[in-house]
DNA sequence: GTCGCTGCAAAGTATTTGCATAGCC
DNA sequence: GGCTATGCAAATACTTTGCAGCGAC
């Protein structure tokens, strides 16, 4: 459960972020950034808008896009990409991975660690810098492989 | 190198899959397989389409977005996608990751394989019929990282 | 001959861009 | 006050759908 006094706390870290970053607190973050928290699955830039929407009512979908953005630079969501809709931004901080429905496209949580020390480190040897890495598995899920 | 010889084997396995799925073995899905094994790197559906119209000229998007959908069910493509842009499909039948450049958006492969093994034990234990995992590494790629 | 596959055209969905204005620092 | 971020509208990029005719089996 989110409360008050987390969502202060948690206004105060993006920004900060944002401010590092050389960046400008407007409401339109702050908010897309408690909407993102306390949606606290992955959501489509739609279903953030219509959430954040009700606490300001002029947000527009491109500022979404840009917002997402930012904070995808910033670490504060991850950008989660099937192939088959739109993309997904997942605000869960704890390192987890997905599975996706090749039938009904719906995409779970994973709660499990993967060791992917071994393909960073190769990127690293590549000459790359990477920052991070995610692993989806694809299948069919619980509902869908049942009335197949 | 790719050789005639090679060709017709793998014309022969496709076919094979193709009947065995009750499926029917068209000329476009046959170029279509050859150009992915040609060209031996993820590729989009557009560049697909450029690459197989050299010798099918009539050859249409929505055929190539059907056939590449059909092989990822022959387990014959894997499809990648990134977030920004189109998706890829990959046809390289050795395990190997991929490495997505944040700044010019450029897909790599990295050559290793990783343990999924625990993620994808994670799904079936939580009901789901996995078929498959891939992992992705983000980050800046060599040429970005330098220029930055 | 049947039924699945294809091509064409069109629609649909997701995302990005251009530009004038608002508002943070 | 300067310069970034926003909102609006429009454009673009990617993918899917509907349907009539062709061709594999």
């Amino acid at each position: 459960m989110t409360s008050a006094t987390d969502s202060r706390a948690h206004d105060a870290e993006v920004s900060a972020a944002l401010r590092a970053r050389g960046g400008r607190v407007t409401s339109q973050r702050l908010i897309l950034h408690r909407a993102l928290r306390e949606l606290d699955r992955h959501a489509t830039a739609e279903e953030l808008l219509r959430v954040a929407s009700e606490r300001l009512p002029n947000l527009s979908l491109p500022t979404v896009y840009a917002t997402l953005e930012l904070f995808e630079e910033l670490g504060v969501v991850r950008r989660v990409a099937v192939g088959s809709g739109p993309v997904l931004w997942d605000p869960r901080p704890e390192p987890h991975q997905h599975f996706a429905c090749r039938r009904c496209g719906r995409i779970l949580d994973l709660d499990v660690r993967v060791r992917a020390g071994a393909a960073i480190e190769a990127a690293r040897a590549a000459g790359h810098a990477p920052d991070g890495a995610q692993l989806l598995v694809m299948g069919l899920c619980d509902a869908c492989s049942r009335d197949t």
